[in-house]
DNA sequence: GGAGAAATGATAATCAATTCTCACATTATT
DNA sequence: AATAATGTGAGAATTGATTATCATTTCTCC
């Protein structure tokens, strides 16, 4: 008796396969605003990149680690992850996309939020809305 | 013969027994700021009055489709909920003890961030540092 | 007081996000 | 090449939040 093993060598992929994980922080770097990881998953897979998901979390779990990215909470739910080396900036959400975009500039008169007794070490600013896009297509 | 059947009326809760979800709306009424349903059901336990979970998600659910309650994201993960009655106002989250406390008070120049072809239907601000109570802890 | 509607609490089911596992692939080290 | 170390993808397992279910218990209105 002989038993056939044709596992499939046919996802071998041997052009995207560099690091993964490259490929996965360069199109986080490229996006225009924090992604999660299934975002991020869904616009590789969507440009032709053939990654799993899992790779997609480690990739960002050791760039939190070795610092070069930054999670993002506050944008409704779920977390999403940028660079860590952008300037100072805050988010706009959609609410139709549900895209984040990053935005230039910041607000004045946080200080005087803060209460008595309180120590800020820093804020967030969410503007919500509608971008571009979604606003045309409507 | 007689039978006796004293199966159990203790805990016939006399006392807390109005509307249960009244009790929940009035502790999350009283609140420094928004809760998740989790931390309502805590504080509630904690103060001796017995209700199941599944009667805060109930409370909360009703409260927002009956418009008299909000709910808010953007505060860390999680969903919170807050009465809708309150002013505008935004929110001091604590990363020591993770409560988010209401702030009075806005800012100033948040148009200017909105990019072109943008259209901005609402803000939030979320402050982060730590209360004034996790700070004399430490 | 009684009947049916609504509320309640315990717990199971669901669902999405994240992590884990493992067989295999790739790369790095001799 | 040989071996070891690390990376990868698919899917299972885990986790936490929320919702659904169901047997009781209360309420409401007659």
């Amino acid at each position: 008796m002989r038993i056939d093993y044709h596992f499939s060598m046919q996802r071998t992929n041997q052009q995207q396969r560099a690091n993964q994980q490259q490929t996965v922080l360069r199109a986080l770097g490229e996006a225009d605003g924090p992604l999660s990881a299934r975002e991020l998953w869904s616009r590789l897979i969507g440009s032709g990149k053939s990654v799993g998901l899992a790779t997609v979390y480690r990739a960002l779990q050791r760039g939190v680690e070795e610092g070069t990215l930054e999670s993002v909470e506050g944008l409704g739910r779920g977390v999403r992850y940028e660079p860590k080396d952008r300037e100072h900036h805050h988010h706009f959400l959609c609410s139709t996309c549900d895209h984040a975009f990053d935005l230039f500039g910041c607000v004045e008169g946080l200080d005087s939020l803060v209460p008595d007794g309180f120590q800020m070490t820093g804020h967030e600013v969410v503007l919500l809305g509608t971008c571009d896009a979604c606003g045309n297509a409507a």
